[in-house]
DNA sequence: TCTGGGGTCCTAGGACCC
DNA sequence: TCTGGGGTCCTAGGACCC
């Protein structure tokens, strides 16, 4: 048995955590630059504010309904994750941490004859231990897990746990549960699979294997698979090293000059190199990108890319800077007013595999400690202190943060205050 | 004025190799 | 008369996830 524990509305509740005022009351957390709505709590929903609606045409809606609105704060975020993920660890010996508000438990070697019960002792002790509200859905595979969690949001809302024990609850979640809603179906396949006459899931899992085969390729075929109660996702218990790291961010306002482009794409090249050191990698290839906002219907639009093979691979901050200036002048163009700029880094080899030139490797030792005592050094005073050069000034490029709640739990100085 | 960011996997097609 | 077969690597694009 596979048991899944989602989050409540997680980036709300963790603004809630420290603000109890804001308990009953509708609450929103906003993408980077205070873009979209990116996590509602649950009087938002009953207001109807949409997920990924651009901030600006709801401020009305925000203030007549008195909506507590903050931009997003990753780094509080971050910590209450790996808060409620040591929670978790507390029972079972094996879990999969899956995304920053989600784990999937390992139930099988666990001699529990109630699991409902076992679902509700986790949310309540997570709720004690975190403040975190979760729900807990319980099921064969993963797949199932995923929907017996959904199923559990929207009709048990009284313990926020289902266990899919017999034939009867699981085709009444089967039932329940439309195409669009699986783990796994988004908007294009819902699209092919509700024109093909499927609805909901119980009517997909009696779909022809081999229709299923041809139109949702072997991700549909193995979807099936679940479906029906046989494992066919692997557990992933240690998380993987990364294969590509992208580090791409819309201005905080437009910018026109190659300057301050450049600036904003160096420090995205330290942060992938940072990114890079931190799982011992070195990456052979970056690409780079510029782009205009779509979205200004009267600006001349323009986007381009590049990708490089570098000479040598690295994972130094310099080196990456470098490259990524190279590629800037050949995809900058002047006269656009430019929107967003970003680095990926890819084909790794570990660290300590490089080849180097005959002439390459000198000086490398002494790059190495450089780097790790910058890391060190950042790492301790909590913000990127050290910098390079071409990471300039600026700062008209930096994100727009204007309703930042404090890092209560991982800044000394913004720790939460109380006056007696 | 204002519209997120960071990933993975799969498939198809072309270039190239022997 | 008759014009291979099997493989790898790379890229681009499309689908999905949170």
């Amino acid at each position: 048995m596979y048991a899944l524990i989602d989050c409540n509305n997680f980036y709300c509740s963790c603004e809630r955590v420290f603000n109890p005022s804001l308990e009953k009351r509708p609450v929103v957390v906003l993408s980077n630059n205070d873009g979209c709505v990116i996590s509602r709590s649950e009087e938002a929903k009953q207001l109807g504010v949409r997920m990924g609606t651009p901030a600006f045409t709801s401020e009305t809606c925000f203030q007549q309904n008195n909506v507590a609105v903050y931009s997003s704060n990753y780094t509080l975020y971050g910590d209450i994750s790996d808060r409620v993920m040591k929670t978790l660890v507390d029972f079972v010996p094996r879990l999969e941490v899956y995304s920053i508000d989600e784990a999937f438990l390992d139930l099988h070697d666990l001699r529990y004859q109630d699991l409902l019960a076992l679902a509700i002792r986790i949310r309540e002790t997570v709720k004690q231990h975190t403040g975190i509200p979760v729900t807990v859905g319980i099921a064969s595979t993963k797949t199932l897990a995923k929907m017996a969690n959904r199923f559990a949001k929207k009709k048990k809302k009284e313990t926020g746990c289902v266990w899919a024990a017999n034939q009867e609850l699981l085709n009444e979640m089967l039932e329940a549960t439309d195409v669009a809603d699986i783990w796994g179906i988004g908007p294009q396949y819902a699209k092919l699979l509700m024109k093909n006459g499927f609805k909901n899931a119980l009517q997909l899992l009696r779909a022809p294997e081999e229709w299923i085969r041809v139109n949702l390729s072997v991700v549909g075929q193995r979807l099936l698979t679940e479906l029906k109660g046989i494992p066919a996702i692997e557990w992933e218990f240690e998380p993987p090293d990364k294969k590509a790291i992208c580090t791409a961010r819309g201005f905080g306002q437009l910018i026109k000059t190659r300057q301050e482009v450049g600036e904003a794409l160096a420090s995205y090249a330290a942060i992938c190199a940072l990114k890079l050191r931190e799982q011992k990698s070195c990456a052979s290839k970056i690409e780079v990108f510029v782009e205009t906002n779509a979205f200004r219907r009267d600006d001349k639009q323009y986007r381009r890319s590049i990708r490089l093979t570098l000479p040598v691979s690295t994972n130094s901050t310099a080196e990456l800077i470098k490259y990524s200036m190279q590629a800037l002048d050949i995809v900058y163009k002047e006269g656009y007013n430019y929107h967003k700029t970003g680095i990926t880094v890819m084909d790794f080899i570990p660290e300590d595999k490089v080849q180097y030139g005959l002439y390459d490797a000198a000086g490398t030792d002494k790059a190495k400690l450089i780097h790790q005592t910058i890391d060190k050094l950042n790492k301790s005073l909590g913000k990127d202190l050290l910098r390079f050069a071409k990471q300039g000034y600026g700062t008209k490029w930096k994100l727009k943060q204007t309703k930042l709640s404090p890092c209560y739990t991982t800044r000394i100085d913004e720790i939460l205050k109380v006056k007696i």
